[in-house]
DNA sequence: AAAACATGCAAAG
DNA sequence: TTTGCCTGTTTTC
């Protein structure tokens, strides 16, 4: 479900409120119960991620990998830094997010893009995927009782975290790390800049494979998922369709500086800004008018914001591709 | 109330 | 190539 923003800002929670602690680790459905053994009682050292995967090292040199998956979810209990643009979810502590949807358009007080700054400790309750995200304050017992299948738990003293239905979620010596990095494609947030961007291009300049499918292979960029990857394409002015090799290299240059912009943003933000170039107010108007945010992405068969078009929807290795056929070309 | 769907990936066949 | 993940949201009956 998340794209490579969500993961970061995981990454930055288990970095806020669980490094340097000793965690208590088990697997409450029972699937980790063999993984969980292995890191209980560890000191984490380091948590990272990178694309979609996120990594957290513990004392002695484990490893746990964790990739979320289509909707895979992470549940964050206790007293915890909640990042502000988080806490602003539901205006007030104590409330449940009603809408379930991203309140940072929400016009009332708190609930603006000001908003945004120093996290504060609460002690809240944070789930942590792309549908919901918001505090409750239903998370009175301590520890939080299970809900549902927790794939695995980890627990300081005083902060738990509860992992869901992910599609990968394994303990790993740094030799079965390393494999995994080494076939992931550059992360903005990641490393060399400059390294990364010559990266990027050289993978995409080498395949004669479309550029729409280019785009969601994490072995040529990391992070990029559905959503993403449409809008990025219309913000290129970008057939899909074009061969990897005929994408004249500015232009793809272009998409990877429009990548780690993005990403930075959704970092910053919890969410998908992919129309960041229209005013405060156009913004907020295009949110409050309709739920959709976004240039092409689920907006097939309307008429496209520029040119009036209409979105074409097609499938592109078995995923959903939106796109305008005249902005696009 | 029930069914369909989703911002992905890995493992199984 | 197909299935599992087994959640949360949206759409349909």
């Amino acid at each position: 479900m998340p794209e490579g923003h969500s993961v970061h800002r995981i990454a930055r929670q288990f970095e806020r409120n669980f490094v340097g602690h000793p965690i208590a680790v088990s697997s409450p459905q029972g699937r980790f119960a063999e993984g969980a053994a292995e890191i209980d009682g560890l000191e984490m050292r380091r948590a990272m991620a990178v694309g979609k995967q996120m990594f957290l090292e513990f004392d002695g040199g484990a490893w746990l990998r964790v990739h979320l998956g289509l909707y895979g979810a992470w549940d964050f209990a206790g007293e915890i830094l909640v990042d502000p643009t988080i806490a602003s979810a539901n205006g007030r502590m104590g409330q449940t997010n009603q809408r379930g949807t991203d309140p940072i358009y929400d016009d009332a007080g708190e609930n603006s893009l000001a908003s945004i700054g120093a996290p504060r400790r609460a002690r809240a309750h944070v789930r942590m995927s792309e549908q919901t995200r918001g505090l409750s304050d239903d998370g009175d017992e301590w520890p939080p009782p299970v809900v549902g299948q927790v794939r695995a738990r980890l627990m300081t003293a005083v902060t738990c975290a509860d992992l869901r239905g992910p599609t990968a979620c394994a303990v790993e010596s740094v030799e079965q790390v390393e494999a995994v990095l080494d076939r992931l494609g550059p992360d903005p947030l990641v490393g060399d800049p400059a390294e990364n961007e010559e990266r990027f291009v050289s993978a995409v300049r080498r395949r004669g494979v479309a550029i729409g499918q280019l785009l969601m292979d994490q072995s040529v960029v990391s992070g990029i998922g559905n959503v993403y990857r449409a809008e990025m394409l219309f913000r290129a002015n970008l057939d899909p369709h074009t061969p990897g090799r005929l994408v004249p290299t500015d232009t793809v240059r272009q998409l990877w500086h429009d990548w780690s912009r993005l990403l930075a943003i959704g970092v910053d933000t919890g969410q998908m800004m992919t129309m960041d170039d229209l005013s405060v107010d156009e913004w907020r108007a295009a949110m409050a008018s309709r739920d959709d945010r976004h240039w092409v992405y689920h907006r097939a068969g309307l008429p496209c914001r520029v040119c009036g078009t209409e979105i074409v929807l097609e499938e592109m290795q078995a995923r959903k591709l939106y796109w305008c056929p005249t902005c696009q070309r």
